[in-house]
DNA sequence: GAATTCCTTTGACAATTATCAAAAAAACAC
DNA sequence: GTGTTTTTTTGATAATTGTCAAAGGAATTC
């Protein structure tokens, strides 16, 4: 369900946040708003299938989502977006190949699209935007940076000690199964992980 | 050794890179050039030390350098540098804070300095710069991504197998240990999975 | 509320990798 | 070349995690 240049006051609050992560003019707001969408997602639906291209950057407004692809026959979780966060194919989208990863709804959920053809014409011309677009990158970079780290060099269970204390709540969200592939492990060692705390 | 403002033609070739990642006008070059600086490195030399904050972004323009930091006492490599790549910490340069890691030249090399301050006063007033700094970060992006990928979802033996089809010269220019810990793995461990092959 | 389905835990065992120690090989210095 | 140091390999053992199978719980459906 796509309601397009229908719920202003939700782009409006999101171009704020746009502002507060890089200083936008009221016209470079204008500009940008018309390549934003919005759709709403039930629990259960994907937001981008494997083989689609990734043609968005999505900002979470409301709900939960989970980015996973297949490996072996195995659905491995590679990301949770929540609320207020963003999430995108970081190799579908620069590469404009087709994902490899899906990007599921697992609550109902409001999702704001960002263009990548809008953002990619604006960036060449709009300096706001442009710099909107390296802090955006800067802090992505910086999450895959640590990230990599926290899977190369710490113990499951000092990732999963992590993870409770960053994101306590995502216990209830999402199932065990995923939590462990995210975790990079199996759900039967996140068992026995749990089982020892 | 610093060498500023000498190696013009270093610095010529340098922005033609520059230029290739994203087209950059004669005055646009003139400016960065501004922000250049240029060090020659011995073997063994840092680049980057513990503690120091990491104020450029480094390409090295002759040579190869080793990125790596300490954990519990063993010096583990994180990335390699070859002759026309970049390299910074990224999040002693973001965040601007002390750095874990540690850049070491492992030959005798050459190094290009882009200063941060140079690229964020740019960045900031120039689009043709601003526009640079979004291709360097999404290949950063992804380079990135890969790499998590390759940690979390390959065995030590596909992950040395790939180095080798990526780099096989990487084998006579760093040392086992190196290559294990970059690999994720111990010395002992690289070494057996180098005895079946 | 009984049946079905899905999620989580537990058990037994195998595979992978780490750790500690020592030997072998290679590189380096004199 | 000889001796010294560094790097790499090998051995024995332990720890961690994965795999396969099954049981126990929880949630859902009819």
């Amino acid at each position: 369900m796509y309601l397009n240049h229908i719920n202003n006051l939700v782009f409006k609050e999101f171009l704020d946040i746009l502002n507060s992560i890089s200083p936008l003019s009221p016209e470079s707001k204008r500009v940008l708003q018309k390549h934003l969408s919005f759709r709403t997602l039930s629990k259960g639906d994907y937001l981008l299938n494997h083989g689609e291209t990734c043609r968005h950057i999505y900002f979470v407004n409301k709900g939960f989502l989970r980015i996973f692809y297949y490996k072996n026959g195995k659905n491995i979780t590679e990301w949770f977006a929540r609320e207020k966060n963003f999430c995108f194919s970081i190799t579908s989208y620069f590469n404009k190949t087709p994902s490899d990863l899906i990007i599921e709804s697992i609550e109902d959920s409001e999702v704001i699209f960002l263009s990548r053809k809008g953002l990619e014409e604006l960036r060449k011309c709009n300096l706001e935007v442009a710099n909107l677009i390296i802090e955006f990158l800067s802090h992505s970079l910086i999450a895959s940076q640590k990230r990599m780290e926290s899977i190369q060099f710490e113990t499951a269970k000092k990732r999963y000690q992590n993870l409770l204390k960053e994101q306590p709540e995502i216990i209830h969200q999402v199932s065990l199964h995923n939590i462990a592939t995210f975790l990079g492990i199996t759900q039967e060692t996140l068992s026995r992980i749990r089982a020892q705390i």
